[in-house]
DNA sequence: CTAATTGTGGACCGAACGGTCCCGAAACAC
DNA sequence: GTGTTTCGGGACCGTTCGGTCCACAATTAG
């Protein structure tokens, strides 16, 4: 039940090494995932997307549940970090920043999917607390992203505008996914204006 | 492949009339979906919890993914009727109003389950359009319902700022499955007021 | 070299999947 | 009553599910 450790550099011990890039593979179920959803991704489907065969995936991540939560860690480390990039290289004004922050939260590069971690969450986290942790985690790390460049002096004051702007954000992937037109999309975001001020 | 009426009345032919009440059953594999998601929920979970047996569920509605898109028009359905209501019996006064519909879309008598359509949506919407046009159309109807609540007398000027105050509380699901604190929820639905003014 | 250790493909497991079908029971028209 | 029609419990269909296991290949240490 407990994966072996993923990150283990090719040891000095004995044995055959490793086959394959177990990142690249997780990066690969991780699209699975995003594309598809949990419960609608089978081992098969995984696996051969992951390009191993089923033994070296239970040795190597313990379970698909392994395999999802591996691959939410690693999604959300680096879509803050590309978050943060992007307010980083938008122009200046917490204005600006916010503006580029929520359209990189509205459309996370995922096209229709959305973001890989709301949609587990909405799928699993009533029912998966290891998931709604991990959700948490990276929601209140967006939030706390948006607060710090709204009021980079007094973020924790501005932390109600912060979540209603991610909020904002977040509601925007819905209509999104319903087939809503993108200049109404654009719109809606348009709308955060309002939210900045105190 | 094709649905018999579900709404047929007893008729006048000859035959053993249905044994159970289709609108009852509907509202149980509602609740279920509702629960579970949809790939979650088998065929055995469905039939026991609807209390019919496989035969009559396939004779009523067709498949599993009929059931599903009976009990979202359904949902849809009474849901908006819902909202409605509960914006009218809200104390006068457009703010007031708007509060109350933020609320009642933010926690749709689902406890943590949130909201039926929107979980569907972000579970099937881009592989089903059937799904994704269901919802498209109840987010649409919200949208217009807010924004008639919010400025009655020209309702079209108001669409982008319904829409942004929609997307605000449909956001306000995610964070609620993710587990955030009911406080946060509610002061963060609390910001909507900055969005009501032109 | 040999011995020890680990990765890997694929066969295999019992269970559960969505869906179909049949036949006895039940309720109608007459 | 008889004839007709539909209902519904449950057996059954082939497929696929997530997961386990094993024999063999590959690679190491010594």
């Amino acid at each position: 039940m407990t994966a072996p450790d993923l990150h283990a550099e090719p040891p000095a011990c004995p044995g055959r090494p490793r086959g394959f890039d177990a990142e690249r593979a997780l990066d690969a179920g991780l699209q699975l995932f995003w594309r598809q959803g949990y419960e609608a991704t089978s081992l098969e489907a995984l696996t051969q997307a992951m390009g191993i065969s089923r033994s070296s995936f239970y040795a190597c991540f313990g379970s698909k549940h392994g395999v999802l939560v591996a691959a939410l860690e690693r999604y959300s480390a680096i879509a803050l970090t590309a978050l943060a990039a992007r307010a980083e290289a938008a122009e200046a004004g917490p204005q600006a920043r916010i503006r580029t922050l929520l359209e990189a939260i509205a459309d996370p590069q995922g096209g229709p999917r959305g973001c890989l971690l709301t949609n587990c969450i909405t799928e699993l986290a009533p029912h998966d607390p290891e998931i709604a942790a991990l959700g948490r985690r990276h929601l209140e790390a967006i939030e706390a992203l948006i607060a710090r460049t709204l009021a980079p002096a007094a973020p924790q004051e501005a932390a109600d505008r912060a979540r209603a702007l991610a909020a904002l954000a977040l509601g925007t992937l819905t209509l999104r996914k319903a087939g809503m037109p993108p200049e109404r999309i654009t719109a809606t975001l348009a709308q955060a204006d309002a939210l900045m001020h105190p």
